[in-house]
Order: C-alpha cells, then sequence, then structure tokens
DNA sequence: GTCTATACGAAGATAGAC
DNA sequence: GTCTATCTTCGTATAGAC
C-alpha cells in the first residue's frame, strides 16, 4: 500500500528546497531526482505536466505552508504575533541554511518562470491574511492593506540581503524598523 | 578606431538585461550573444574568464549606476530626495517592462550564482549612499544605517511582488509607509 | 577581432519493455 | 510504477583558420 509520502511528495518537496538554495534556472528534473532519491522512470508518471508541472507544485505547497502559518497567527488578532511568526520563519531557514536559502515564490518570480502565474496568488493571500489582522486591531481597510503589503515586501526583501551579505543584519533591521513604524500605526 | 561602445559593452548590457528579466539561469552566453546582436568569434576574446566573467561585469555596470545615482542624491542632503530617486528608477523600469524586469542584483542572489560574492559589496554600496543622507540629516549612525538598509529592503522586496501581482500596487504601498516612517524618524 | 568546427555535457521529453 | 534507451536542443568551452 503505498503511502502518502512517495516519490510525488519527496519530489515536490525536493523541487521546493532547490528552488530556495539554488533559483528556478537550476531546479531541473535531474536535479530533483538526485535530491530526493526518487526514480527517474516515474518522473511523467507522477507529473505528466512535466518540469512545469513540479515547479507549480512546489510553489503552491511553500505558498500553502507560509499561508497557512500567517491565517492561523491572524486568527489571535494580534497583528504583531503574525509578523513575528513570519520574520521567525525566514530567520530560521537563513540560520538553518547559513544564508543559501531563501523564498521560492521569489525564485520563480525573478526567473519570470511559468508559475509567475502562481506567484501572484500566492502573495496575494499571504497579504490578505496579514491583513485581516490589522484590521481585527481596527485599522480601516486600506491602511490593513497596505500595511500588509508593505511588510512582506519589507521582509521578503531583506531576506534577499541576508543571503547577498550573508549576514542576519537587514533582517533585523527591517525587524526594528517595522516594530517602530507600528507603534505609531498601530496606536489606538 | 573601434569606439568604447564595441561588442564588449554591447553585451554586458545584454547580460544585465536578460538578468533583469529572465533570471541569472536563463543569461545564457547564446542568449545575450542573440540580444547584443555581438559576434560569437569573439566572446573569449572580450571575456577570458567566459560566463562567469560576464555576469560579474554585468551586476559591477548595474551596480554603479544605481550607486551613483544614490550617491548623488545623498549629496543634497535629503534622504527623501535620495529615496525618491531610487524608488522612481524601479518605477520606471517596471513601467517600461510591463512588469517584467526587476533587479539584476536579486536575481544573481536568489540564484546563488558565483557572483553573489559582489552582490553584497552592491548592497553595502547602496546602503551606505543612503545612510550619509540620514546621516546629514542629524540621525545617529547607527539609525541611519539601519533606516537605510531597512529602505532598500522594502524597495526590492516590493519590486519583486509588483512583477508577481503585475501591479504598482506593492511598491506604491511601500512608497507611502516609508514616507510614514520618515515623518516621525527625521522629525527634528 | 572574428570566423567555423567540434567536443562534451546537461536537460526536457517520449517510446516501449517489464 | 518503474526501467532503459533514445531523440533533440541548448550551453560552455576550445582549437585553429583568416
Amino acid at each position: 500500500m503505498p503511502r502518502k509520502s512517495d516519490a510525488h511528495e519527496r519530489m515536490v518537496r525536493s523541487a521546493a528546497t532547490l528552488l530556495r538554495e539554488h533559483g528556478a534556472g537550476a531546479t531541473s528534473i535531474d536535479r530533483v531526482l538526485a535530491h530526493s532519491g526518487a526514480p527517474r522512470g516515474s518522473v511523467y508518471h507522477h507529473f505528466p505536466g512535466g518540469r512545469t508541472q513540479l515547479i507549480e507544485e512546489a510553489v503552491a505547497l511553500a505558498g500553502d505552508f507560509v499561508a497557512g502559518l500567517i491565517e492561523a497567527a491572524a486568527r489571535t488578532g494580534d497583528p504583531s504575533v503574525a509578523i513575528d511568526k513570519f520574520v521567525s520563519l525566514w530567520r530560521k531557514w537563513l540560520a538553518d541554511s547559513d544564508f543559501t536559502a531563501g523564498c521560492p515564490i521569489v525564485a520563480v518570480t525573478v526567473a519570470n518562470d511559468d508559475s509567475v502565474r502562481l506567484a501572484g496568488g500566492v502573495f496575494g493571500r499571504w497579504t490578505d491574511g496579514l491583513a485581516a489582522a490589522f484590521g481585527a486591531h481596527g485599522l480601516p481597510d486600506a491602511r490593513a492593506r497596505r500595511l500588509a503589503m508593505f511588510v512582506i515586501a519589507a521582509v521578503e526583501g531583506a531576506v534577499i540581503m541576508c543571503r547577498a551579505e550573508r549576514s542576519i543584519e537587514p533582517l533585523d533591521a527591517a525587524t526594528e524598523e517595522i516594530h517602530e513604524l507600528l507603534v505609531h500605526a498601530l496606536r489606538t
């Protein structure tokens, strides 16, 4: 009885990892196979859409994972908690990878991969989740949305700078300045 | 007499363009040749270091261009001017490319290209330039640096989201929230 | 500086056997 | 579901002629 954790799932997870560490251009079927240990012969059985489908599933998986985290934290009604969860995730991934891994959604976006189509939806969902937390705190819808978008952009940008500089400083700077901004924005 | 605008320079410029539009993985010698119209035969005459050297020169060119812009604006002593120049540049590039072009430094960073080594230095120079403007305005060194880093991260992140969502909204949101933050930070 | 030819490897995708 | 060809295209790099 084939468990759920079969070759298909292992390949999607490996694709997400390669996306994060080496970008879309380097995420080839060959490398996913080597990384996941999945068998060559069944690639087009599991992914009839070939490489495109594989990348798209990896984007969806990563997008859902982060969205779930944001949405769960947003339900506490405290925007600071949601932001902290989001930032902590990147902090952990950067540390675990020694500053070589970033965001898979960013990877497909800057490479203009076929799956950029999905990237907009993922960022949109993250934005909606965070905006809901700001809204619950009493901010007007327009400001809540603007702030949510801004926080996500700032953190994503900081993660890239952390990789380039091989230092956590940019993410620390972003965390502090976001906090500073929220002190004023959330003042009731 | 071979002018300065010869095959070498055209290739570097084309490489930067391809980096911005299709990422590091898709910036191959073949594509640079096709895009620049430069002759095949002299590639390794102009670039003894091959593809690696070509990409590195493109990163350096783009990095210097933006740094020069920031540094010139910073000399006015008004941080808002420097930020406006920086944001306007991205706004124009996004519009001109119909949201398909981003930052070449980001491209080599997320692809973990050999030239990531240069990316940290480029971001560092941009940060120093903007921090100088904040310092001239009277902010303490630590805060000036933190704010400079944050602004660059936020704008770079917003540009990526603009590409994914094919909309200028994320950059508009970033511009407004950065302004909001500066209203408090630059209060004398 | 620029040309052609060539070697070599990696990658996506398909076909047909088991 | 998995295997082994196989085809084709693309990419880097070198050699040697002009």
